[in-house]
DNA sequence: GTGGTCTAGACCACC
DNA sequence: GTGGTCTAGACCACA
């Protein structure tokens, strides 16, 4: 995996967890692998790994059996899709279309652009 | 003038510093405000200004005149148009639609949010 | 180490581990120095080692583990090898041997003063 | 006139005039454009080009007639040749040649080089 | 007056 | 431990 430097590692890796859950890629109630193993496969300190397991259980999208591992919360997916709306609807939705004004992009260009981003 | 915890200030210096130049509140060969001026204004070390200076000229939106100050470059407005529109056409869009993809906003919501969003 | 006054500091940091990545003392994908480290044993001031540091980075020929430290990067020798070429062969030698030319010296002296010179 | 900024003004404009005497552009016993002028035809604060004037003097390249203007002393082009020769034979041979060894510029190269070099 | 460099010391987040 | 940012204060050369 790849890391970029403006954010922590915790965070990507936070970010990525959650998208693999919002992909339907992780299920709810499903194990996920344990922080040595993750860490293993991304190349990173199991510590910093760890402390993304931690957010995420603070956060309520993981749960914890004691000795066993990690797991996808229940209510993981519809959490995830809270946050991340009103996050979009107020702070990067505004900021997008105001830069765009900015940078005299048009309505059409947007739109266009909209259609040509893929999925995946 | 505000400054946030999520960035560093030199860096939320340049952002204003382009923007005034985006808005034509700075015109092109004109000179800008000392480093002590600026950081008196804005209450900020000149050193931390400094930086910002250094940045800027660095990437060709100021230049030099030795012992009398920095200006605006003649090139600026296009450099700085340049690197946004790039960034905001390669980075931003393609992140910001597949998230919106992802959150399951429609592109009527979207058009929505764009007419109601502030050109200032 | 011995600083001269004609040059900032922070340059002949960079001058100097530079010249060590030439003559291979630093190899390639190695880790550096700590800049507390490096300000330690020569006796500056940490903040002046980020600073030549933060350039190396900026040049490519640095690259940076967060949490980590700073290493040498993979292309590091390339870079500098090639920009120390170019500036070598279209400024530096055309300036020089328009000096020698203006100052009488022949190519038979240069060529003399090319054998005297040691390699170190 | 061009002004690089990592060497004074009023060093770059003392280099301009020495080169000027070296090539016989300006003659001994010459009387020399006022301060004035110069600065103005090279669009220069008068005081940066006294600093230049004051030092040419006190190194007896110039000399001043009060009230009348500055003049090329008669053993100006002989100084210039004198201190410049030491210079380049001790400092900026040596610097250079050990530059083309750490660089892998052979012999062969340099002598075509210096055939390339105009005099001009 | 201007930029520019440097130090000492502090604080922070991250790994 | 690591880099990174910021401040306060000093000193300097240059225009």
């Amino acid at each position: 995996m790849q890391f970029t430097n403006d954010k922590p590692i915790y965070i990507q890796i936070i970010d990525m967890i959650e998208e693999k859950i919002l992909r339907r890629q992780w299920s709810t109630e499903e194990r996920v692998p344990s922080v040595r193993e993750l860490g293993a496969s991304i190349e990173v300190n199991p510590n910093t790994v760890m402390r993304a397991y931690d957010k995420l259980q603070q956060d309520g999208i993981f749960f914890n059996k004691r000795g066993v591992g990690f797991y996808v919360s229940a209510s993981a997916l519809e959490l995830i899709l809270e946050t991340r709306r009103k996050l979009f609807l107020e702070q990067e939705a505004p900021n997008f279309f105001q830069s765009a004004k900015l940078l005299n992009v048009s309505l059409e260009e947007l739109t266009k652009l909209y259609h040509q981003t893929s999925n995946t």
